[in-house]
DNA sequence: CTAGTTGCAAAGAGTTTGCATGGCG
DNA sequence: CGCCATGCAAACTCTTTGCAACTAG
């Protein structure tokens, strides 16, 4: 995957990177990059490469009205919990310590096995709440 | 909304009501009830109606490569936690009690103030892990 | 030169909507 | 009878795909 280095995969890597931690459509990204002449078809598919590697996750708002996705660091998503904004639109990950305990409590209260990379928490983080 | 009692909303509201707290989707209700003559477009418009009354929740796997709907009581779903099981597609409700303390760890752990009823928590459920 | 990538347009899937018809009250 | 709901097909949106042209290595 990603095999070779074109102009169009780099230009949205360089877009994303600015953008990093932000959740955004397709629709967006192509919207930015169209004076650079990056395709629809070409976001989507360097999208799924992205996601196929880990370095984009693809979630939905609204209960599927919407998706977006998201460029992270993929080290920083081992073993952790997302939590996004529903203010900023930003993601921070749940300190692994925190995460930890959190799972064991909802296991011996619920007998429920969370799973932490398909669940995101949904409210509104410490910066917006000032 | 909801002002005539019709053939297609009973037969919905029936099929629904044996299949409480399970995730299904449009399709799926359609093609049971196909045979009873009821149409797609009933079904969609029948369940924006029943999600608008609150006694739907519409929510979304995989980041979105699938919507679909759960038919819930609605007071069981006040100010609790919702938690959907990967292998039986069954949503159990956490405990207000248990929710709360949840909810009151995080935002002192994180700073995050958790909206409870836009968060769904992935996993398997005590009756699975057996 | 070879193989991965792109662009475009067409194909798909899921959902919504317009309009005439049908059915509840 | 009046108005809401339904059915059907067309319209839409988002996403994927086929294929010829292009380009990185």
């Amino acid at each position: 995957m990603a095999r070779y280095d074109t102009r169009q995969r780099r230009l949205m890597l360089a877009w994303l990177g600015r953008h990093a931690d932000e959740l955004v459509s397709a629709r967006q990204i192509a919207g930015e990059l169209a004076g650079e002449k990056v395709s629809l078809s070409a976001v989507y598919r360097n999208l799924a490469e992205l996601e196929a590697e880990g370095k984009v996750r693809r979630q939905s708002r609204g209960g599927g009205r919407e998706v977006l996705y998201q460029y992270t660091d993929a080290d920083a998503c081992r073993g952790a919990l997302h939590l996004s904004c529903k203010k900023c639109g930003r993601t921070c990950h749940m300190e692994n310590e925190d995460a930890r305990r959190l799972v064991e409590a909802l296991a011996e209260a619920e007998g429920f096995e969370l799973d932490k990379k398909d669940t995101v928490l949904y409210g509104v983080c410490e910066h917006c709440r000032g």
